[in-house]
DNA sequence: TATGAATGAGCCTTCATTCAT
DNA sequence: TATGAATGAAGGCTCATTCAT
């Protein structure tokens, strides 16, 4: 809670990232971490309450870097599709880039374990996103749909693409991404 | 191993998507498989050598009636968008009405638990999809990019479609139904 | 809960009584009990769902084992001194016999753990013993004080005669015996 | 180990008899009785080499303050039966009036953590009562039995008094006083 | 086949104690 | 002197698995 070796912390999400990566988040044990951290298990306890605690902590560090990355580079005065794809290859690059805090991110956003609080959070951050389209829907550049459905379609199709690349079924390359980004584009506009 | 009781089987497997589901497949037991399932604990080894075992005997079961599912009332001598959106409607409502199944199923699938056997399966079964969409592509109706990510934006589209619906922000009618689809023909098509 | 082998069950709290006398209640750990007891400590578990759970039953069980040795022997058609006497040395003999049960008894009761129901137990299995007393004093032969205060007179001098005698400042033989219950029975006489 | 700050030697004793009352000695952690006493649970180990040297400092000054309180107010000229009765009134107001102190000392004793010095201490504090029963059995005022028995006697029914008042049983009035008293004296006189 | 009993391994958590400042 | 950080040891409890019936 008043964490007082700012190292100490990184250390601890950093494995909590590669074990849950490594092994999967549900199989990952304070003992784990504390081995891959470099502590002992107890001195987890003086970081945080209990496993429960110091999962939630990391997950909202790391959805909030995550979040701050798929905004990074956004320039307001460029095109719709322009920061469009900005964002999208952003999303698709951090999914490469991260992928082991992605694994933990995603498997701990379906265990149950996810705080109210840690679910506003996503909420909260993805809203200037969800804006980016709705301001795309009134100059008539984008469908005309539910704008979760379009904000859906970017994510689903950036998170597809990444995970190709990822298993290797696709060359991390620019041609991979400009293909990714044109069914995503062409799925989204009017 | 040799299961001779084909309806206790059932009884697990149904088990298990409902824990699964509920309360998140890390925290499933055997005794809450077993309870769940009107046997006893140790029964479960007379039909599986472990629960390694069990949930993937469940996760071949449900995976294949899934898949069976997404080419339900295909028809080989319809137009290929008729085809496609048969496919892509037969895996929202198979998303929609199956929750349990489809949780259990992509939890087990994140895992690391996932036998060899069992990725295959998955593979083998989505082959006649992929040629669907290859020839679509000869036919120059489909983008000519990896047939991969073809397949990827039909499935993603799907699933985020889907996941809307089960949210409860997308109402499940047929207007969704449309939108979604709009946007996935929109991505794939040349 | 749903003691299947009583051997094991006894073998148990006999277990407790020793380790108690031994080395304090608060200082027994399940693995003691369950060494001493000749089992697994998981397979306390099998019989109580807690460490709590166990030394309630075992409490229960001591504590009405204690109160029939009490009332052992009692003569309805004798005197009232000599019924009184009866009880008082049962009382006596079983704190020196039964040391370590007693021990054990003590221990608990002032362990903050002793549940509602044991508490009321406690209370149920003395009231026969008020009764004789309040009749002792309708017939004048006691002292028209609180029964309570002759109950506890009674139960005191027992305790502190047996302890003395335990520590071995006092002789275990009948002249001890003897000399306490003249204390005993001149303090509550009419 | 040389407890310079008397203050905050006296606020440890105040928590441990405060804590040891309130949730039973073996559930008062070194962390508890640094947060009661206002100090860090590392400085306890300025003032103490060890949790054990730490409740055996305690336990000595408690029993210290017990016993001179017993004493009070003797007169060494006043009768027999006067100087008794100061004493047993004493012993029933303090276990009533120092009630955490009592409980804690109680608990301690029976916990085997007495230290032979402190169980020394006792003894030796309780002398000088001692030579007061055998003066009186001299003087054919009390019972030719062991002066380890009257002294036991009138421990216990003060004891068992003031337990009856603590726990509501009785009023907390001479009259309670009078009647125990009663017994006491007629149990120990010749 | 079906099951209740039994268990070893391991997990989360606590705590007395030590260390560095 | 005083304290927050760190830790090893241990405790209660769970669970997948085996055994005996």
């Amino acid at each position: 809670m008043k964490p007082k070796d700012e190292k100490k912390v990184e250390a601890i999400a950093a494995a909590v990232y590669r074990l849950a990566a490594g092994k999967g988040l549900a199989a990952v044990t304070l003992a784990d971490i504390a081995r891959e951290a470099g502590v002992a298990t107890s001195t987890l306890y003086v970081y945080y309450k209990s496993r429960e605690d110091l999962l939630d902590d990391v997950y909202q560090k790391a959805k909030t870097a995550t979040v701050t990355r798929y905004a990074s580079d956004d320039d307001p005065k460029a095109s719709l599709k322009a920061r469009v794809r900005r964002i999208w290859n952003n999303i698709v690059d951090n999914r490469i880039e991260n992928r082991q805090q992605v694994a933990f991110l995603e498997q701990y956003y379906h265990s149950e374990l996810l705080s109210e609080t840690s679910r506003a959070l996503g909420q909260r951050m993805s809203a200037p996103f969800i804006e980016l389209l709705v301001a795309g829907q009134r100059s008539e550049q984008l469908k005309t749909v539910p704008p979760a459905l379009l904000a859906a379609a970017v994510m689903g199709l950036a998170r597809e693409t990444a995970l190709l690349v990822s298993r290797g079924d696709l060359p991390d390359d620019e041609t991979t991404r400009a293909n990714g980004f044109q069914l995503c584009w062409d799925a989204i506009r009017a």
